[in-house]
DNA sequence: GACATTGTGTGATATCTGTCACATATATTT
DNA sequence: AAATATATGTGACAGATATCACACAATGTC
């Protein structure tokens, strides 16, 4: 559903966002990426960036949830996480290879900046502020993922099904109660199982009482057993 | 096994290693360095930090092989990674929460610098070709993190098996036949599986000519099946 | 060299989890 | 509203892998 107001420039000066590139850079470097960056919206379900495709821009998430993925090579999807706004996509790629290594998609109907690459770079260099915001935001990405592969390899069914939830719970939503934006099918492939484990842990866990199951919709009753449960794999 | 010389101050105008930090920084600022820095020796099996201990100083690896780890809840030890000389500790860490999330130990005699935190923290803000450095030295550990994730999400033994074989072959040692500096029991842990195992898969791969085994040297025969092995899971 | 300690190989078993199969529920289209 | 497609729940089963148990080898210690 391509419609014509999907790239429309707008000014970084204005922008609201005050957590983004703006916070640290002045007035001169603004102008400069200003110039060279545009805003796009997407659709839910929307793929923003292909998993293999080179890096032209950077992309600033400016509002609503993205999630980062990438398909195994049996074809399985692997879900990395969920991105909030006001992040940088794939900043590790950037600095490395710079091919992108994930993929990701709209989870809603969200806005992203496309920031020049060269404009990027040069910004790092020159405004110590600038580099020393990016490093931390590429080193919480690192130890997420380092968090995600330690939740991979100790961790069973039940110890990463409450994990997710707390997961959704604390960091994403902030709330007891959410709606998954995904399916069982998507909710199995974030944790790396199977979409029939995912299935039998929550209706366990809802026959214990430590949740309520509506639909996609979750309400967290005994988070601490959650924790003790995830803790204990 | 305390030595007298394990503190000697060095100083790094005449550091050899060109590819730390020296590369970027001008003479001035190798200077600070210098004035708040420290080479230290550790011996084999040493811990050279500690997990939840607070960063006081950064680490550079100046020559040697240290493993990177952490216990689990369960008190199993997961290895994240083996680290070459000429990286720097922990980087991610610092630039969170300012608490070491893994411990390292090193694998053969090894020599590193002490680097106050503060200094390197200015350098990073004042030197932007430094910071640029750092940040693509964090970025290929976030990387180095996700790889491990999804080898250990989507592969079965047989898979994790080769994939390590061949990081060892590969990247650690650049060469088919290597003493691996680990136990059956630190080899499984790397992997994330139980050391009976790693010992079945192995005498597996024996038996089918992949490789020669003799004691804790392993030859790689045919890297190409091991390759084929490790991208089908 | 004898002893103790630690590491390693290998079989038997139990458990966990993915896969298959199908019923039911929910969403979408006509 | 009926029909179709898609998503979800649930049982039966098989396969993979951890665990347990123990024999044997290697290493370190006295």
């Amino acid at each position: 559903m391509y419609q014509d107001n999907n790239y429309k420039i707008t000014s970084c000066r204005d922008c609201k966002v005050k957590s983004c590139a703006a916070a640290v850079l002045n007035i001169n470097e603004i102008d400069q990426v200003n110039e060279n960056s545009r805003e796009a919206a997407f659709k839910k379900g929307d793929i923003i960036l292909h998993e293999g495709s080179m890096t032209s821009h950077i992309i600033y998430l400016k509002s609503g949830l993205v999630k980062e993925f990438q398909k195994g090579s049996n074809d399985k999807e692997q879900i990395l996480q969920i991105v909030k706004k006001h992040t940088y996509l794939g900043l590790p790629s950037l600095f490395g290879d710079r091919i992108n290594h994930y993929s990701y998609a709209a989870l809603e109907d969200i806005t992203v900046c496309y920031i020049d690459l060269n404009i990027f770079n040069r910004l790092v260099r020159q405004n110590g502020n600038f580099a020393y915001e990016i490093l931390v935001s590429v080193s919480r990405d690192s130890l997420n993922n380092f968090h995600r592969f330690m939740n991979q390899s100790q961790k069973k069914t039940y110890g990463r099904v409450a994990d997710a939830l707390l997961y959704f719970s604390k960091i994403i939503y902030e709330s007891e109660s959410f709606e998954v934006p995904f399916s069982r099918q998507e909710f199995a492939d974030l944790i790396g199982i199977s979409r029939e484990s995912a299935t039998r842990v929550l209706t366990k866990f809802k026959e214990e009482g430590i949740l309520h199951l509506d639909g996609r919709t979750i309400s967290v009753i005994n988070p601490d057993l959650l924790q003790q449960i995830s803790k204990n794999g």
